[in-house]
DNA sequence: ATAGTGCTTTGACGCAGATCAACCCTAGCA
DNA sequence: TGCTAGGGTTGATCTGCGTCAAAGCACTAT
């Protein structure tokens, strides 16, 4: 049995028992140039079921990792839309923007997904990507893209798992939207975020948020106090361990019973 | 200047008066067979821009229409993902289903539309398909249509653009469902509802609601008795005419406003 | 140190919308 | 003709969450 890393590497306040890090599930940490063969997200981010000579085609495609630093966009709303992009570092936020000022968080992307995704066959981008911190992506010039989807049906498959994937998870969105109460959409939250991190290999129960509490207010449609009283109420009742930033899942299975129950009267 | 076509053919309440039904573009309203050449909404479903051969092609895909009685499934959640459909007849809502029995209305559907597209890449449904009132579909066999789409670019764009808006729609609700008070909801329901029939060559400032209150409150994250409210109260304040399902937008600009008003504060 | 800034927490209060309930209208049907 | 069921409207009341405000904490700049 052994702990596995947190999803940073800064350090923890002191208060909190610090994890040990470990090296995320691929061997050489050390990361190549942009040959996506030699990618330590290779397991993660590639299509699966290339053939090496498709795999070589692809990260042809690919172009080298561009830097976002934390508060700078990857796109903005209007620009055209030329490429999708796989995190390979940090962590960033898609924004919509609406008439009369307002705005909403869409999503939070961390490594291995795919983002800007959403604008395929539009000309242009109708959301805003900004890194919440330091990040690094792998454009993929979509026209491209398109192309070689045409003749490597492996790909074509790809592309269209990430476009169901993105559906599917916005229907999830409109259905926390639509019907949950402020504290089942934030334990929906943490659940999601839990399993996310545990799919990239970090601790399942124990993590760093990157974002503020009006961030995944606006996220989740509520209000940055609602959210911190939320999370209070969860500590008071000994399902997490919150301290600012730094979460811990105490009763997971708590979370989720608070999510199932209260069905409709009879 | 001429009236266009209400969105039914069924008699209108007394009180209200009747619109001129009109034919909706095409010459010939005579259905043809399934050859989609000789379809009413050739120009709205197919892909534009394939040739006089690649439409024969695509084509042959099609299978017949099938008929969906009112209250009846297309699909449910759970089954295979075998095809997409193209609404061809009628009024259909894709529900969402939750644990403890919860469910959402995650859009309506009408002629011209495609449905079912959010499964793509997946191995079953997530969501289900219901009729509010009888409809026709024609199914596409999705494995044949990504086969196809390889080697006709035109139907490759086709199918993105499809995904494409599913997502921006998707990305439309979650904003509405996240920033939105329940009169904006409704407005915004209102006048989107009036773009589509309008693209579709009905009136855009009269037509009958296919689905109940609940329904539409399901759909936009309200009760129905909120709905019905703010149905009388868009009355009272004069910016539509409402008697049951029949609705009059007397006022789409105030309408507009009321949605664009009401930034945060400074 | 000190001040300033951004983020978070917590309390007090008010309101939009949910809930509960009564009643109406229409359609379908015995 | 009357009964029933489903849908819609409206009123009264309740409550979850937004709003407003104050204060604390962690960082950074000076």
């Amino acid at each position: 049995m052994h702990t596995r890393a947190l999803n940073t590497p800064t350090a923890m306040p002191v208060s909190f028992p610090r994890s040990e890090r470990l090296a995320p599930g691929v061997a050489n940490p050390a990361l190549g140039g942009n040959a996506c063969t030699r990618c330590r997200l290779r397991q993660r981010c590639l299509p699966t079921g290339l053939s090496e000579e498709n795999l070589r085609e692809f990260s042809t495609l690919i172009f080298s990792p561009r830097r976002v630093k934390a508060g700078q966009a990857l796109y903005r709303a209007g620009d055209a839309f030329d490429a999708i992009y796989l995190v390979r570092r940090g962590f960033l936020k898609s924004i919509m923007l609406g008439e009369a000022g307002r705005e909403q968080i869409t999503g939070f992307h961390t490594e291995g997904d795919v983002v800007g995704i959403d604008a395929i066959g539009s000309e242009r981008r109708t959301t805003e990507m900004v890194a919440l911190e330091d990040s690094e992506v792998c454009g993929i010039p979509y026209a491209r893209l398109e192309d070689m989807s045409r003749h490597i049906p492996a790909l074509q498959r790809y592309l269209h798992r990430q476009l169901s994937e993105e559906i599917v998870r916005n229907h999830s969105m409109m259905f926390l939207l639509g019907t949950m109460r402020a504290e089942e959409r934030l334990a929906s939250f943490l659940l999601s975020l839990s399993e996310r991190l545990t799919a990239r290999g970090f601790s399942p129960s124990e993590f760093i948020l990157r974002m503020t509490r009006e961030e995944i207010g606006s996220f989740l449609g509520m209000k940055l106090e609602t959210v911190s009283r939320a999370f209070s109420k969860f500590q008071r009742e000994g399902m997490i361990l919150v301290e600012s930033k730094h979460v811990r899942l105490l009763d997971p299975e708590a979370l989720q019973r608070l999510i199932g129950r209260q069905a409709q009267p009879q």
